[in-house]
RNA sequence: GGUUCCGUCGUCUAGUGGUCCAGGACGUCUGGUUCUCAUCCAGAAAAUCGCGGGUUCGACUCCCGCCGGAAUCACCA
């Protein structure tokens, strides 16, 4: 069995976005699960759209999400170099291999004379095609002219491991252009020779590149090189509406999620399984698992929504696993960043208790500060917070000012730990006679201030004795003042 | 316009001729878990399987037509 070879091949244009980072995600699957090559090329040949710094965000983002390339940049490895611009000598070579043939010919046309024929088909209402234009003279090559491609127009049919068996006619099929006028090769050109050189196993793309199959059919026909597997990717869905997701549509960058909180676990998770699945019920998968389970037969043939809200949901489940299964502090080292500025004045310790007790209401971490903010810094005293309470509406100031009395008594000759606290506050309720509702709300709401918070015991052991004490201490005084 | 691809609950999907008056998940709604918010658990609503014809004893599944959506037609990738 041959060695499975996949790459992943983006121009440095920008950000990966998540309409686009499928294509990386599945090659390095596929390559991960054969014990294949996974191989990073970067196709800078458009100068004009060349970005500075854009090679290093792919590089980011590949490494957040744990697509480790085995070659390319950074890496090195046998088929290099991975950027194309540094590989233009075998353009070059091939090219002219094509034009000894007859299979290619450098093309003198300026681009007014082609614009001038694209008109013309237009008028006449037939599909342009350049190699109905072909010129009869063509000159030597030399850099600075184009060489274009002799198409053998004939009707075409090739397996694609997604699509199924497609076939397309002769009208599709063209002149395209190898070399540009600059001397460097076009993505049409320079993909077939790379992946031929490098060893390409698998082509994975966007479906965005179906209709130009025929002429890399044509292409690979000439140059008498042995197909790879053709695996087409459908596009992913701009949340409305249904058009592919591009950045146009406000398409995030993958790494944009990861200032949000969001986890590299669930961007690969969630990214994979939109337009894949294993035929099972599992929604969550962990990187090995998605390894060791993904097959491009179960890709799915038809464009994907992408839905932030599943998105979330799956966050908070991958929140929840790494603390159930790694622990708090596993949890703890990716949340770095994320706390409210206070915590720093506060132990790593102390950040990992308060981390434990409000994990599983996290959905992404950049709800950190407002969720825990009364751990770290006095909440500002609200009394209107507590008598508009629909479980306190009906204490009177006074009973509220009497109850916290009560509280801060029992609490002070209380042992510091979950259990103790939890006896004490159980004790109150039998003595005070008040529902859970009533007298629980009125301490939870006295020490933090807060919409909600982890249950009563666990807030107040975390937050410590003193704290708690003074803060019940602080509301009790309010009222007081109220009253007076 | 030409060419090509796609079409199952709002969304992601399972389903390869009978086990599907279509299963799971997100979301929504209801109830439960000594307070809140969430988690978790239980339950509900939600798809005439794009439409119309065939083939067949039987079709979401096969065939044809139509409709709808998308992609693409560059010296961009």
């Amino acid at each position: 069995m041959t060695k499975i070879v996949t790459r992943f091949a983006p121009s440095p244009t920008g950000y990966i976005h998540i309409g686009n980072v499928r294509s990386a995600i599945y090659p390095y699957l596929l390559a991960a699960k054969n014990n294949g090559t996974f191989i990073l090329r970067i196709e800078d040949t458009d100068q004009n759209r060349y970005v500075e710094g854009a090679t290093e965000l792919i590089m980011d983002t590949l490494k957040w999400l744990g697509l480790d390339w085995n070659e390319g940049p950074e890496k090195g490895g046998d088929h290099g170099p991975y950027f194309q611009t540094e590989r233009k000598t075998s353009y070059i070579e091939y090219a002219k291999k094509l034009i000894a043939e007859g299979r290619a010919y450098a093309d003198p046309t300026d681009s007014e004379t082609i614009e001038k024929y694209r008109k013309e088909d237009e008028a006449k209402k037939v599909p342009y095609l350049y190699r109905n234009h072909r010129p009869t003279e063509t000159p030597e090559w030399q850099e600075g002219i184009p060489i274009r491609f002799k198409a053998d127009p004939k009707p075409r049919d090739w397996h694609d491991e997604v699509m199924g068996d497609l076939h397309a006619g002769p009208e599709v099929q063209d002149d395209i252009i190898l070399i540009k006028k600059d001397g460097l090769p076009t993505y049409n050109f320079a993909h077939i020779i790379d992946d031929h050189l490098m060893g390409c196993t698998h082509v994975m793309r966007g479906v965005e590149y179906l209709p130009s199959t025929p002429n890399y059919l044509a292409l690979y026909e000439a140059l008498d090189i042995e197909m790879p597997k053709l695996v087409s990717l459908p596009h992913i869905l701009a949340p409305s509406g249904n058009k592919k997701l591009g950045k146009r549509d406000g398409a995030k960058s993958v790494t944009e999620y990861r200032k949000d909180g969001i986890l590299a676990e669930t961007m690969l998770n969630y990214l994979a399984c939109l337009g894949w699945n294993d035929g099972t019920e599992q929604e969550i998968y962990s990187k090995q698992e998605l390894i060791s389970k993904f097959s491009l037969d179960r890709i799915q043939n038809s464009g994907a929504r992408y839905d932030e809200t599943k998105l979330l949901w799956m966050n908070g489940q991958w929140i929840r696993k790494i603390f159930t299964e790694q622990g708090v502090d596993t949890l703890y080292n990716k949340t770095a960043g994320f706390w409210p500025t206070e915590a720093e004045n506060y132990p790593e310790s102390y950040r990992k208790e308060v981390l434990s007790i409000i994990y599983d209401r996290l959905k992404e971490f950049s709800e950190l500060p407002s969720m825990t903010s009364y751990f770290f810094k006095d909440p500002a005293i609200n009394t209107e917070m507590l008598t508009s309470n629909k479980f306190l509406k009906n204490l009177s100031e006074q009973e509220i000012a009497r109850l916290l009395n009560t509280t801060f008594t029992a609490l002070q000759n209380t042992e510091w730990t979950e259990e103790k606290i939890q006896e004490t506050l159980n004790d109150l309720l039998a003595k005070t006679e008040k529902k859970p509702a009533e007298l629980f709300s009125l301490i939870r709401i006295a020490v933090s201030y807060a919409p909600f918070s982890p249950a009563l015991n666990l807030t107040l052991k975390v937050l410590g004795k003193d704290v708690s004490l003074a803060r019940i201490n602080a509301t009790k005084n309010a009222f007081l003042n109220d009253l007076q």
